[in-house]
DNA sequence: TTGAACCCTCACATATATGTGAGGGTCAAC
DNA sequence: GTTGACCCTCACATATATGTGAGGGTTCAA
């Protein structure tokens, strides 16, 4: 597909894959005529970079971790050099305290609501509380 | 406690403690001379923010959510509008998509290690693993 | 009284992720 | 062959979180 699909499916303006491309978070062959191209494989990968921006990751980082996380697992542990493992842990460590952190402060937020909406049960308080209510994730 | 020492216990500059506060995310009061104010309870204070904008929200937000995270839960939702809750609890569905998207890649990256040094469980791979503390891997 | 070590405000600088638009090709449909 | 919807590169602009430093007070101890 090109640019204009990829933007359209993954929510992300071709400016920003541009950038993602010059960041070296993904790559396009090129048509005769210049255009880029993409497989169907690079919409979840957008997604996950999104994602990965959005949770605090820089770029450099995300460039880093990307190759751990193709499906299946193809073997690219050969081309790890020991500082390169040494970034994943440390990147590793690194996302386990945020997402620790995300958490607690989650289910602060999620008990402010329960409270709030818990106290008065009606109906204009109501909307504001549907959208979702999931709370509990077992994490290291 | 003066802004030095809060700025030490917190590992935070003391440019953006008053950032923080231009912001509206903390508060001091002043002594005579001008000088900055703070009590012990800032220093968490200062890390739960630390934390928040590490993993990816902005001071905007952060302010917004604050005040559902005092420890002892006093009474403020007397003065919490709708929109207010509405904020909230979009907030949390947030939080709650990127701690799982966290988790998924955090999982990722950390089964690729036990992969690697599962692999070859001898010396010449811990030091590799041990390095770790101090990586700033640069690109051109 | 001087100096060190604090503090203040203000302002400019930087990095990162993003938007916007100019100037210009490609291509299919009319 | 013109038009419209794509695409390209390049460059400047913006927001946010941060660094850095100038110019200047306050406090305290030697």
């Amino acid at each position: 597909m090109r640019i204009g699909e990829l933007s359209e499916r993954t929510d992300t303006s071709r400016r920003l894959l541009r950038y993602y491309e010059e960041q070296q978070l993904i790559v396009s062959t090129r048509s005769p005529n210049g255009y880029r191209e993409y497989d169907e494989r690079f919409v979840d990968r957008v997604m996950q970079i999104r994602g990965l921006l959005d949770a605090g990751l820089p770029t450099r980082i995300i460039k880093q971790i990307l190759p751990c996380l193709d499906k299946p697992r193809t073997i690219h542990f050969p081309d790890a050099t020991p500082e390169m493992l040494a970034t994943l842990t440390l990147e590793r460590d690194r996302m386990t305290e945020r997402i620790n952190c995300l958490i607690r402060n989650r289910d602060s937020v999620a008990e402010y609501l329960d409270a709030v909406s818990g106290g008065l049960a009606d109906g204009a308080r109501q909307d504001a509380v549907m959208a979702g209510s999931r709370t509990d994730l077992k994490s290291a």
